[in-house]
RNA sequence: CGGGGCGUGGCGCAGCCUGGUAGCGCACACCGUUCGGGACGGUGGGGUCGAAGGUUCAAAUCCUUUCGCCCCGACCA
């Protein structure tokens, strides 16, 4: 077994057809390649972040208690009648037809098609309350796709269905998912902030958006500075107090990257879905949904973190946490030494060590480290390992160090953490609940 | 769908106004010299100029149509 040999697919020069940041670095660090407007490939890199994602995301959803399942993106049109909205969804719902001239839909959401799932299975008080998740491509005709993966007409979504047997255990459930996502968004490294919003076009008595706040944001949300109020201008209209407090309040532009319902009986009711209660009654489910833009958190978070050199990840979406750059040189013991290095470090940390071994010059592989955005970076020169050690470098404080190549395991193990796979949640970041100011340590 | 801009080797662009059969930088391949912050020299490969139609002896260049892309406004993860 060998390690890792990367095909870089970097660019030195700017695409002339990004605007954003995100975008920009990710079409220059070969995470992503246009198709098409709002359809891009994920290149290696970019898959395996989508993946770290993904990781995390099915972590906390199961601790949750939630339970994955995976439904066709290919939706029949009845299901979306009976609810109406086959009608009032509008242009932003791919439709399509069968050989028969059978109307279907590309699923932009699923509450319709989970709704039919669960009717013909959730028969039973006693199975409830449940929560059903999937992580899957959603499709949407939008208006105007922009912005890379920020908004796609094709996107990886987590999206999650909670099935309750009241108001009261919805809300529960809802509780429940609200804790779940500041969890997930605070292993991901990624500062959010939750705000009150619209429900829109998923209907629903309340809900609740996850917003990154950054400076390219598409959204904006207002927010008190002397209580917990904040909101979604689109909620809170042209008022510029806090309607708690009556203080002036603060604004800024923000990525909505999470967004979770209480949608009662909103579909329940329309398709008739619902259990036996103990009494043997029919009872509608009071629903919640619960998503996050899983291709889209890729773009928040450069947005979030990045420099002039190029992305700088949180480890713990970085596709590998560790670069080595394997310097060269003429000198070809020297060089054997680092392969060697290289691979035991590949051996102590199996799937986050990409090793750099083109034949570049330094300088090539500086950059390409800093524009890819690894977190640690490890430099094996000729100088430094004939003097039986190696050059550190931290990406996201440029901090230098040399380490006893003897001592090279340990140091990454500690300052992985330091780098940010050891997650601190930090109170007043966000509105949530105060159960969730704990710390997190992740182990990968 | 309105408003603005752009389509020329993989990427970034020039050429178009004033038609004469395509050029530069980067990238790529090979050789040599380099080798800790995107090296240098030499050689080489690669383009039906978005597409269709028209004008003309001749079209990347002029005319018409069409497709696609980007940016600004009404949607959303």
């Amino acid at each position: 077994m060998r390690t890792t040999r990367l095909p870089y697919i970097t660019f030195h020069e700017e695409p002339a057809e990004a605007e954003v940041i995100s975008h920009r670095l990710m079409l220059r660090g070969g995470y992503i390649k246009k198709v098409a407007g709002g359809l891009y490939d994920f290149l290696p890199l970019g898959t395996r972040v989508l993946r770290r994602i993904e990781r995390i995301v099915r972590e906390e959803m199961d601790r949750a208690g939630a339970f994955e399942v995976l439904m066709p993106a290919l939706q029949p049109a009845e299901l979306w009648r009976a609810t109406d909205r086959w009608d009032k969804y509008g242009k932003e719902l791919f439709r399509l037809s069968d050989r028969h001239d059978r109307a279907f839909a590309l699923g932009p959401t699923h509450e319709e098609v989970v709704t039919d799932l669960a009717r013909g299975t959730l028969r039973s008080y006693r199975q409830l309350p449940v929560t059903l998740y999937q992580i899957q491509t959603k499709f949407r005709d939008e208006i105007r796709p922009r912005f890379g993966l920020m908004r796609g007409r094709e996107f990886v979504m987590k999206d999650a269905y909670s099935f309750a047997r009241s108001e009261r255990e919805g809300a529960e459930c809802y509780a429940i998912m609200q804790d779940t996502y500041f969890r997930i968004f605070s292993r991901l490294g990624l500062s959010v902030r939750m705000v009150e919003a619209d429900t829109g076009m998923i209907g629903g008595s309340s809900s609740h958006e996850f917003m990154v706040l950054a400076p390219s944001g598409e959204d904006i949300v207002v927010f008190c500075p002397s209580c917990t109020y904040s909101s979604n201008v689109e909620l809170a209209g042209d008022s510029t107090r806090c309607p708690l407090c009556h203080v002036p309040l603060d604004r800024t532009t923000a990525i909505e990257v999470g967004h979770v319902f209480d949608l009662g009986t909103r579909y329940s009711e329309p398709m008739n879905a619902g259990f036996l209660d103990p009494d043997g009654r029919e009872s509608l489910y009071h629903m919640g949904c619960y998503g996050i833009g899983v291709s889209r958190l890729l773009a928040a978070a450069i947005e979030q973190s990045h420099d002039e050199q190029g992305i700088i990840w949180p480890c713990a979406m970085a596709p590998y946490a560790v670069c080595v750059l394997l310097l060269g040189g003429k000198d070809t013991e020297m060089r054997e030494r680092g392969e060697g290095i290289a691979r035991h470090l590949d051996d102590k940390f199996p799937d986050m060590v990409l090793v750099d071994d083109r034949e570049a010059r330094p300088g090539v592989k500086f950059a390409d480290a800093d524009l890819c955005g690894f977190p640690i970076q490890v430099i094996l020169g000729e100088k430094n390992l004939r003097d039986d050690r190696v050059e550190v470098k931290i990406r996201k404080t440029g901090e230098r160090q040399l380490v006893a190549i003897s001592g090279i395991s340990e140091w990454i193990r500690d300052h992985l953490g330091k780098a940010g796979l050891s997650v601190s949640v930090p109170s007043g970041e966000w509105g949530g609940p105060d159960a969730m100011v704990d710390t997190l340590t992740l182990d990968r």
